[in-house]
DNA sequence: AGCTTATAGTTTGACATCAAACTAAATGCT
DNA sequence: AGCATTTAGTTTGATGTCAAACTATAAGCT
């Protein structure tokens, strides 16, 4: 038979002759929407991997470096720096709270808000984990090259901030 | 216990509340994954309340244009190519064959794969979500500005195809 | 003070996604 | 031929996310 394996990607007709074609992305090649998912998702997947290696969920890196450098900072605006909406941090700081990584005191002044801190133990786990986001950001920038690695965050920080 | 004594960074005022909108990002403002997936997520939300315009799911629309370039792709191509597991288009190609925009047919030479087309009623409504993305698009080179917009593009395929 | 509105955080329900286990079909080996 | 391995697609279970409904507090008005 007209032998199809996996490190074949080619496309075949019916009768499972070559083609010799690859994927037409037609005009998601050249939109910038694909693209950026396409590089997010593949970036995700990289340092979800590593995270993996210290035992750590890739998304508690970001909630807790934002809370170590913004001592008091409460659950909404936590959210919106991190730009999740806030529901979904009610579980991830729980999780950051059981661990004794993070604590979460009422406002005296307004008892609706919770005001964050990390903890010591929070802050040795910190340091590991941004050992582990260095390394991927090395392997980033490696990819990206220097000369361009300026100029490639503002643009992103350009459409996080301005987009609509 | 921390309350409200010196522990918080952010100037506040008599009754609590933040006086200025400074948040320290600390080392996430310069790493790469952070702002790629907070311009990801922008991005997305943006050409979601798009989609909703014309009652279509954002994640149709890549696999839509997807079938209709590359017609008779299987299932597992076409995950690849879209960057997600095969197991996540499932639901997806099943409820475009629901609606008649895709057709589905299994393949002679091998009974397991199956080849997918887009059928007459699925170009119409692919017209019109890439009508509907190409405004997105143009918001996006806006933002980005067209002397970037190539190496920008470029960037973001490296990042996809090279990490790890 | 009393009523109305706004705000901080939680709960709930709906999705999208991945990874692993699974089924059915194809291929390879002997 | 017979058995092991690989492959295409589905199912299942876990996770992360949003949006809307909810609670409890707080702030604004009159």
């Amino acid at each position: 038979m007209h032998g199809t394996n996996g490190t074949d990607s080619r496309r075949r007709g019916k009768n499972g002759e070559v083609l010799g074609v690859s994927i037409n992305f037609g005009p998601l090649a050249n939109w910038v929407g694909f693209n950026l998912r396409m590089a997010q998702e593949a970036a995700f997947q990289a340092f979800s991997r590593r995270s993996q290696e210290i035992g750590e969920s890739p998304g508690r890196f970001a909630t807790l470096t934002l809370i170590a450098r913004n001592p008091g900072i409460s659950q909404t605006e936590l959210s919106q720096a991190n730009g999740r909406d806030k529901s979904s941090l009610t579980p991830v700081v729980e999780d950051l709270v059981r661990r004794g990584l993070v604590e979460r005191n009422r406002m005296d002044s307004d008892r609706r808000t919770y005001r964050l801190h990390v903890t010591p133990a929070g802050k040795k786990i910190l340091t590991m984990m941004t050992r582990c986001a260095r390394l991927h950001e090395r392997n980033l920038d490696h990819v990206i090259g220097a000369r361009d690695r300026k100029r490639f965050i503002q643009i992103l920080k350009k459409i996080a901030t301005n987009i609509d």
